[in-house]
RNA sequence: GGCCCGUUGGUCUAGGGGUUUAGGACGCCGCCCUCUCAAGGCGGAGAUCAGGGGUUCAAAUCCCCUACGGGCUACCA
């Protein structure tokens, strides 16, 4: 039985490259008919909370990464919360202690550190010393009545290797001598990540280990502790990294770097899916649009990539827009309403649909939507400068034009885009001129800017009186500006 | 510092000794469409396959070295 396991620690938000791990252990569970299985590791007292796991959580359904075991949704191989599962550690490390593959150390971190800092100076790698493994046993009881809480560490063999058969990378062999003698239980009582994933992974069944590539260096340690412990150890697989366009480890971009920067910024689920799929592993036939079970489908771990990836925002872009275009104007307007009530605005239903159809081919992104659209909603329109520039040139004449336009506009009594489109081209033929220097200056004065959706659509759902009030305002300014400039 | 991992156009990648004048996608540029933009269609530029040594009749593909990038080296995970 294929079983992996997605194990976040809920200490901030769900990072992007934690949901393409989570995503990758989710395509090899549902491809290979295993079990796909959440397991929360809070045994960070200091930065877990709460609400970082709702996130979390929330954020993988939204994703459609359904866990087959672990929080909300039951299984028999449980506690899924590290926190709940103390008494199991502690009786583990009891039978590292009494086998004496373990030993008490009282060392304090900051004589830890100490140490540490002049092995530092000295130029010494910085591996513990070892101190605590030959303490007498009266130091030990003087220790004790002077309430020092003692930490366990794990007695690493003195020589050998571990050899690592990586499903991804292949071989890699580390020597022990390498290895200091790493804490398992803090003086608190509480596992270490080494040793409670060990424990977890070995009783919860875990087949197969699929993580970022960080933790590589993790695995000799770990695999110690399986040997130690007497439990089989899973296969592995290590994920490359995820890189920012510096090509530094994803961090703090202009855009953000948790799961939830994204779905803010209007990314569709089905987008990201797809496009981390991509992050590292290809289905080998120049496919790029996948649908989630041709995904499914595919996936292997041996089509994935040993060398780290850049995120590009651009390429996430391009598949977002591809799967909007996917979309029904009513699903659209489904999904961007949130983002026009973030903005302040309140479309109804149906308009919203509408307008959903007008521009869900040129809005990349959910959040584009209200910007792009809100000369819809403004009473005011803001003339952009380069658009101004370029139609407004001549305030005299296209004053003049825009009152001729509103006066068409006035007295059609069937008002939509067809009878419009008829009276601006009338009106051009009448005057002499091309239709195009009706209906630049026309989407400046309705839109603000250079560029919108078919002017007479835009016309049409604008409807009639704001369209007049706008064509009015418009005229105005370049009025206004016509006179500036005559009396210059 | 030590130990590990990686290196194909700007980016994601295909390709795993001869089929390759190195394929696809994003991005970029141009043309078409057209009321603008986007979408769409068509076309183009862009890679001495990190560098250097080998092995071989033949290497992007196998081996070694170097350089560069990244990770780990916590009583974080």
């Amino acid at each position: 039985m294929i079983r992996v396991r997605f194990a976040p620690s809920p200490t901030g938000y769900l990072h992007i490259g934690s949901v393409r791990t989570a995503l990758f252990n989710y395509l090899f569970a549902r491809r290979q008919g295993g079990k796909f299985i959440l397991r929360i590791e809070d045994t960070d007292r200091e930065r877990s909370n709460e609400a970082f796991l709702e996130e979390i959580l929330e954020n993988l359904k939204w994703m459609g990464l359904e866990w087959d075991e672990g929080p909300g949704a039951g299984g028999d191989y449980g506690p899924y919360f590290q926190m709940e599962r103390l008494k199991i550690y502690r009786e583990h490390a009891q039978k590292l202690l009494d086998e004496d593959k373990a030993y008490y150390c009282y060392c304090t971190p900051e004589e830890l550190a100490a140490e540490r800092e002049l092995a530092n100076l000295e130029k010494r790698s910085p591996g513990y010393s070892g101190k605590c493994m030959h303490i007498t046993e009266e130091q030990q009881a003087q220790y004790d009545r002077e309430g020092r809480d003692p930490s366990i560490r794990f007695k690493v063999p003195a020589s050998g290797e571990v050899v690592i058969d990586d499903l991804i990378r292949g071989k890699v062999s580390f020597d022990n001598c390498l290895l200091e003698d790493f804490i398992i239980m803090k003086s608190s009582g509480i596992p270490v990540y080494n040793f409670a994933a060990v424990i977890d992974d070995s009783l919860m069944h875990i087949s197969h280990v699929i993580r970022g590539e960080e933790h590589l260096s993790n695995t000799p340690r770990q695999l110690l502790l399986y040997r130690a412990l007497g439990y089989p150890p899973p296969e592995f697989a290590h994920l490359p990294i995820i890189l920012d366009e510096q090509r530094r480890k994803l961090s703090k971009r202009r855009g953000g770097v948790d799961l939830r920067d994204f779905r803010m910024d209007g990314y569709l689920p089905e987008a990201i899916f797809n496009f981390l799929a991509l992050l590292g592993w290809s289905p080998g036939e120049d496919l790029e649009l996948m649908e989630r079970d041709d995904v499914i489908g595919r996936f292997t771990l041996d089509a994935v990539s040993k060398s780290p990836s850049v995120f590009d925002d651009k390429k996430l872009e391009w598949m977002n827009a591809q799967y909007m275009k996917k979309k029904t104007p009513a699903e659209i307007a489904d999904l961007s309403e949130p983002f026009f009530m973030y903005s302040g605005y309140e479309p109804e239903r149906r308009f919203l649909e509408e307008l959903s159809e007008l521009y869900c081919e040129r809005i990349k992104k959910l959040s584009d939507f209200p910007v792009t659209a809100a000369c819809f909603f403004d009473e005011h329109i803001e003339y952009d400068p380069d658009a101004a520039i370029k139609y407004f040139k001549e305030p005299g004449v296209t004053a003049k034009r825009l009152r001729d336009l509103e006066d068409v506009i006035a007295e059609l009594d069937d008002y939509n885009k067809e009878t419009i489109e008829k009276a601006v081209r009338g009106l051009a033929e009448k005057l002499g001129v091309a239709a195009a220097k009706l209906i630049h200056p026309a989407r400046v004065a309705l839109t603000g800017k250079a560029t919108s959706p078919g002017i007479f659509e835009v016309m049409e759902l604008m409807d009639k009186p704001a369209v007049l009030s706008r064509l009015i305002q418009a005229a105005e300014y370049l009025e206004e500006k016509n006179k500036a400039k005559a009396e210059q």
